[in-house]
DNA sequence: TAATTCAAATGAACCGGTTGATATATGGAG
DNA sequence: CTCCATATATCAACCGGTTCATTTGAATTA
């Protein structure tokens, strides 16, 4: 592989030379037009590229980003996670930038100055706060999450529409006995609030009942729950599609029907056009498309060196999908 | 932070002292048992850690190992995909590595250099394979394909063993009239080939029929295909349980009962245990078991900047997942 | 005691870039 | 014609480690 020197000497001038013409970004004062003409011509048959390490030593940008999750398994399992994941792999990659998993037990060596910023996404657990708090002293770190030292991205009037979406329609189809199931670890992000809040506004007689399980569990114990409630409620709002089908399969080995007997309602689906019966209404909140977001938002930080508290991103469309699971419930 | 130059004035020794103690693995000759105490001692209370760039730069050993995959968001979608990739992560992350997901169309800036060695995993295709010839020529590739430059990793007697297990017990039901669908893109592992060379074997007289179709499609056109299709095989083997789930769904719809009328098997499950009705029955690989051993493997070449054309692995254990989607052909 | 041997420690070059300070050439103003 | 501002190009230090060659000094041997 050449090296710069190797350019420079093949096209009859200094490192120096080089590397201010090859850099590409950088104001490129002090070299004449001719000469970078010949400088790039040079690389460019030589097949110059220059050697990321050498740059990263010199100027200490990486153009790593971290991505800082609880548990990288668990994270990718999720069905959310990998397709979002697989969404910031590609935006950060367009940009020029990789994406590494950062997680807190990874050994230190695999993060010490080898990311130029961190994104934090999905379940925050103390463990994660910590590491995010050590990570925010040396780089830019980005959040859903309040955190002191992180940059706080808020999505532009986002925060429960996605909740009140799924209340509303729930509550115009008439259903006044729902059972939400949260997961355990995001309990500032649940769910009832906004149920509860649309249900006052509205003047409506509602009773919520609320089970708590986690989509890393399999069978969930929370299924076996509902499936003995009596009475049963007339909708459940599930916290996923993968739990939404296996309470629907529960339900129906007990001969309660999907959705004339019981309302099933997905709270992140992606299940549009998946052809599976019954198909599964839901919110799909198009998580993956702030991604980009998240990413520009970061690299912006990281290239202004600049720490601000707060951002805003203007919000994916929230889509509410309608389609089997869910119909008045009976006799209302 | 502080450097290996701060510790060396520290502990009044050398860069070089510092060096040979503090990399651990090599032969810390040349440095007394004492000064070596001294000088771990120093490096604690300062918080020491070497910089990973400098290191890299300077040894040509980045600890970053590529997965070279069609395209991340594909990949990651594919339920064993993201599955294959925790495993990678965390596989990697204990021995001290990174992995970083590597694309044909990603920049070239992104590699250059930056990685020890390569996994290719998965769906091959020429756009890949042209991408691995160039990288094998510069660091170790592991593959389960045959490519030339690149170490093929050969799971033992696992080559068509689940495919066999799949045939045997469709056999064994009473299936002959099969429809089997295929993933386009990888033609040379079809499982046709094994259910033919059983059928041949145990003088079975079977009617083989195939489909091809992708994954990533949605939905997909073969299940249309099969839901017109008449006669209708007794049995279906899906590619796998997304595949599997809108089939029956579609076929459901049809009025056409799973496993009364027709069995669905899935090539490559993980539906155990996720309590969707009907139980999907079909084959789990454990391929994320192998991630462990593709690493290690990797990581040997690496280590010993050695190149073979072959190495093998202990199989994973590969199970037969026996539901409630199979069932003995009517009247078979 | 002088010569030899070997462990311990250090100096300095090197990996491949970046960048501020400095030298040289060019042209315009006085 | 001299002086100075400006554009162009180079020098050399630096990022933070690794490693080979060499020096130092104490112990061993003749």
């Amino acid at each position: 592989m050449p090296t710069i020197a190797d350019v420079a000497k093949a096209a009859g001038v200094s490192k120096a030379a080089v590397s201010r013409v090859v850099g590409g970004k950088r104001s490129t004062t002090g070299v004449s037009a001719a000469t970078q003409q010949r400088i790039l011509n040079v690389a460019q048959e030589l097949g110059y590229v220059p050697n990321p390490l050498a740059v990263a030593l010199s100027t200490g940008r990486t153009y790593n980003i971290g991505l800082l999750v609880a548990s990288p398994l668990a994270f990718l399992t999720h069905p959310n996670g990998a397709l979002q994941y697989g969404a910031f792999v590609q935006a950060a990659g367009e940009m020029g930038y990789r994406i590494a998993i950062v997680w807190p037990d990874a050994r230190r060596r695999l993060e010490n100055r080898m990311i130029d910023g961190c994104i934090v996404y999905g379940v925050v657990s103390p463990a994660l706060v910590e590491k995010m708090a050590t990570l925010a002293r040396q780089v830019p770190v980005v959040t859903t999450d309040r955190i002191p030292g992180a940059t706080q991205i808020v999505v532009e009037g986002q925060a429960d529409k996605g909740f009140r979406m799924a209340a509303e329609y729930l509550y115009k189809l008439g259903h006044r006995d729902i059972v939400t199931v949260e997961i355990t670890t995001i309990p500032e992000r649940q769910a009832r609030a906004s149920f509860e809040a649309l249900a006052k506004e509205q003047g409506l007689d509602v009773r919520l009942r609320t089970l708590v399980d986690h989509w890393e569990a399999r069978p969930y114990p929370s299924v076996e729950e509902i499936a003995h409630l009596r009475p049963l409620p007339t909708a459940i709002y599930a916290f996923d599609d993968g739990y939404a089908r296996a309470l629907i399969a529960r339900l129906t080995r007990e001969g309660v029907r999907v959705p004339e007997d019981v309302s099933v309602f997905s709270r992140e689906t992606h299940a549009k056009g998946d052809g599976i019966v019954p198909g599964l209404t839901g919110v799909d909140w198009h998580f993956e498309r702030l991604s980009v977001d998240f990413v520009h938002q970061l690299i912006e930080l990281i290239e202004r060196k600049e720490r601000t508290d707060k951002v805003s991103v203007k919000p994916a469309e929230i889509e509410l999908v309608i389609q089997d699971s869910c119909a008045p419930p009976r006799g209302g």
